[in-house]
DNA sequence: GCATCGAGTATACGGTGTACACTCCAGGCA
DNA sequence: TGCCTGGAGTGTACACCGTATACTCGATGC
């Protein structure tokens, strides 16, 4: 069986970029990040680890068009009559959901090499939308930002709801990981009985409708909200911080992870 | 000069967890995250790769207790009588500043592994401030979650802001990102001139006072939103989705990153 | 029939996290 | 004072990573 792939080159599938594409995104989704890697996507394919650099000059690259991929190929034009409140819900929900199914890539989103044309082009439609809706240009950046913002910390904070103790699933979660979760949640020896709390609560009941919920908040909040007040800065300028972050020395120990079970 | 660290064990500053953490942290703050390896970290300890592992278990130990360190440890203690709105804020703004001053641990914040126990505690001081502020679990919960989300979103989408023609600072940009930022950016070929102009708009007038009046926006927006309908999920029912992305097969071509320009 | 070209292969290199066995040195105790 | 012990730090080794370089084919154009 199976012919293919050692000196003979078959030609069945020809690689392309979709392929690797896909591919790519499959191990993502099933062996975490992490589990990405030249050689095991190339394996995937039956194909050789240069193989792939004749379509993607680095690995980097397929990163990017995974981030491409997952954020930017939706169709969102087919309602574009629909209210515009309506609109910017569907199109953050299904923003959030391509995040959701591909949780794997939530970590390239920080990364400033990772906006592909896909993906600008959804955020253009976007601010297109708020400035046809009549918004204030800095009012539309603002809402833009804030929403943009608290879809992608949603997806991000969906680690934490499985803190809590009925977590399951096994998309990654290694046996260390579940053991640490429990630690965390179980009982009442938690030192964090709200945070398990607000975890379990999220996890169990937090679906699509509550995001969007929190998606017509935000717009509502923005939009009530009065123009930002050059001056003072509330906050920061309140509190001298002895942060013992940064540049300063650490001078009080730094309390770690549990404990150190090392035993030897 | 330099006596230590050959065969002679100088014990002048015996190697420590924060010594480690406090270098660690360094490293990531000049070289991002993939520069972070256990080998440099051990050189600019004066010591072998081996010796950091008598005090974390891995480098991943490492990396959580950073996210701890950057997260979790900062003094709010100091005006818990403030209005709780206040208090509210200014915890948020400590953490988006912690997170802006060492951006290169924010793709740690998406591992569920990630929860360290002093981020823990702060987080379940906001929560006990809501409890005690009289707000309803749910609500709390909920407000929990979309303040927590737009905070980390609004860190991450920093890397958005960059996009802008000006954008500067030699954090880990390397000429070739420069470059692709300025593709985006540049005059009026860009494909996208509201995202572009919203970012240059976000870089220049984003700063603390416009991340705390989006705080507050959002308090007043979910205080003042209805409680969740049960029943049907607007968005995501409404629109029969053709994703290319997941389990079915690409069927058009994924348009990918400009070009590939490699010359051979 | 032959040159060309591009997709895929084979090999190699430097770098990564970390397991394992070791070498010291400080301290307790005779 | 001298020995013993345990732990901090070293040295070596391994499997794996991304990718540069040089190759080998098979299809294609003349």
């Amino acid at each position: 069986m199976r012919t293919a792939a050692k000196k003979a080159r078959p030609r069945a599938t020809p690689l392309s970029r979709p392929r690797i594409l896909r591919a790519a995104l499959a191990i993502a989704d099933t062996a975490g990040l992490e589990g990405l890697t030249v050689r095991r996507l190339a394996q995937e394919l039956g194909v050789t680890a240069m193989a792939i650099y004749r379509h993607y000059e680095s690995k980097d690259a397929i990163e990017r068009s995974l981030v491409d991929l997952v954020v930017g190929d939706y169709d969102v034009t087919s309602h574009d009559d629909a209210d515009w409140r309506e609109w910017i819900c569907t199109t953050y929900a299904l923003m959030r959901r391509g995040l959701c199914e591909h949780p794997a890539i939530i970590p390239l989103l920080s990364k400033a090499t990772y906006a592909g044309s896909d993906a600008m082009a959804v955020l253009e439609r976007v601010l297109c939308r708020f400035g046809e809706a009549g918004l204030a240009p800095h009012v539309a950046t603002r809402l833009f930002h804030t929403l943009m913002a608290y879809t992608i910390g949603s997806v991000t904070l969906r680690s934490l709801e499985s803190l809590h103790a009925g977590a399951r699933g096994p998309r990654a979660a290694s046996q260390q990981l579940r053991e640490r979760r429990l630690e965390f949640a179980r009982g009442p020896r938690s030192r964090y009985p709200r945070v398990v709390a607000a975890a379990s609560h999220l996890a169990s009941h937090f679906e699509g409708r509550h995001f969007e919920a929190g998606l017509r908040a935000i717009i509502g909040g923005v939009l009530a909200a009065p123009p930002v007040r050059s001056g003072r800065c509330a906050a920061e300028s309140r509190i001298s911080l002895p942060r013992s972050a940064a540049s300063m020395p650490v001078s009080a120990p730094v309390a770690c992870v549990p404990g150190r079970d090392r035993s030897d």
